[in-house]
DNA sequence: GCTACACTCAACCGTATGGTTGAACAGAAT
DNA sequence: ATTCTGTTCAACCATACGGTTGAGTGTAGC
């Protein structure tokens, strides 16, 4: 369940179009129009990479006369913050006895490999 | 340089076999063999996994005889890490500025519509 | 009502991805 | 020396991805 929902997110984050969508977008909202304007692809290409955006939560898009107005939406990168920053922990930790372990063995020991 | 950094890292992670790998990774060394018994594909694929993690820096592979002893690397995460955490900071700021702004807006004006 | 605009949809294209199988290679075991 | 084992490599397949173009849809403006 929220597996899934980890691969939509960080498959959406992998894309550096998508990343710039979202930086322009953290300065606020903004039309399809507008945030196809710097890219050099086509507003087509762009509208494809809000559907992916959309579909990973990231980025709402509401209908305001005939335009689209996308917002991001930070709640959506909690999950994958939360995951990378367990892992590092945990990860950081396990390297932290590893160490601490290999220490004590080489004290004991005498450290012949 | 960072930026296509990201790229590998968050494709990388953007698999749940490759997470799954990596999940096991976090509980100590493994070889390619032991990573690949509980999962349902190929030991070929799996060593394109690691193909992928390697090359996003997140994994290391070390010749030990005729098996290959893959670590994890947590540091790799960091990038990862910090572009979520800052743009997930960056965005809920602007969204309580936003929210700051509507009620002083609403406070002023009536609160028309 | 017609035209212009903002956007999406659909079809298509080339390349990447995740998987397979079978051959190749290197180190261990006999 | 031969065989077995662990892993990679290469070729192949199906599907997904990122891009294009052109048609379609709905709203705005005259």
């Amino acid at each position: 369940m929220v597996e899934q929902n980890l691969d939509l997110v960080f498959r959406a984050l992998a894309d550096p179009t998508r990343r710039a969508i979202l930086a322009r977008l953290a300065e606020g909202e903004a039309t399809v129009g507008n945030l196809s304007e710097p890219l050099p692809i086509s507003l087509a290409a762009v509208s494809k990479h809000l559907g992916v955006l959309e579909r990973a939560g990231l980025v709402t898009r509401e209908a305001r006369g005939r335009e689209r107005v996308c917002r991001m939406n930070p709640a959506a990168l909690k999950d994958a913050r939360a995951w990378l920053e367990f892992h590092e922990r945990f990860w950081s930790e396990r390297l932290d006895a590893l160490d601490e372990l290999v220490k004590i063995t080489l004290g004991e020991s005498g450290g012949t490999r």
